[in-house]
DNA sequence: GTTAGATATGCGGATATGCGCATATCTAAT
DNA sequence: ATTAGATATGCGCATATCCGCATATCTAAC
């Protein structure tokens, strides 16, 4: 129950359907999320994690770059079968649409030009 | 989106998913939730209204009785898919064993039994 | 070691949530 | 209309959640 209860916790939150949505299409480093939902590091980073520790991905190193994706072969079936529902779910939602276009032009460049261009 | 989000935070808590394992077993009455599992008549009333909110549950008036049941009808798919997924995460779980058994032990009496046997 | 870039996290404040208590509302019967 | 039973709801409190800000941690390159 706890562990069901996590995901599904884990999925009540909009920034979080819209990052699942945005790794539906591909593997993503934190900063390309922050690019494709137009938010902040520490707001993507945070709820990344969430995602993580719920059972929904599972990352790897590259270099600087922490590299999220969905865990689709978890032995974690909650996430699997949660994750299966929602892609149907949120196709074609227009939120997501937006984001996935940003996506697509969102480069592997750091926070640190967006957020310490100043100093 | 914000359809979806409503269906997801109303399966965020424990309460509800326990509700929720109790109509997948047959339509209740107030009074019988409260009975299965345990809980006050107001806790049991708001959370089945959440559920009723997102889409999940449709009612019907038998007498005094306010009767809760699955929608699995609903052109709600969104709550339609998200039920039939959580159907099979949620079998076997101890808690919900129990407020099954519960149940078929509850009778159709008010909360007046339990909360104002006083006065 | 030092530096710069990429990510994670402690903290505080605003807001949301879940609950119990008491009470209001609604129904059926008299 | 009155009463009793069944359900809904206003209120207040305790707790949880979410976020931004600032900072810490980690990696790679020098």
């Amino acid at each position: 129950m706890q562990e069901l209860l996590k995901a599904t916790r884990a999925l009540s939150d909009e920034t979080r359907l819209r990052i699942l949505t945005v790794l539906l299409e591909r593997e993503c480093c934190v900063c390309e999320v922050m690019q494709a939902l137009e938010i902040s590091q520490s707001r993507a980073s945070r709820n990344l994690c969430i995602l993580f520790n719920a059972g929904f991905l599972r990352t790897r190193r590259d270099g600087p770059w922490v590299l999220y994706s969905l865990d689709t072969e978890s032995d974690n079936h909650v996430a699997v079968a949660l994750v299966n529902s929602l892609e149907g779910l949120l196709a074609g939602n227009e939120i997501t649409v937006l984001d996935r276009k940003r996506l697509a032009e969102a480069e592997r460049v750091g926070p640190g030009c967006v957020s310490r261009n100043t100093g």
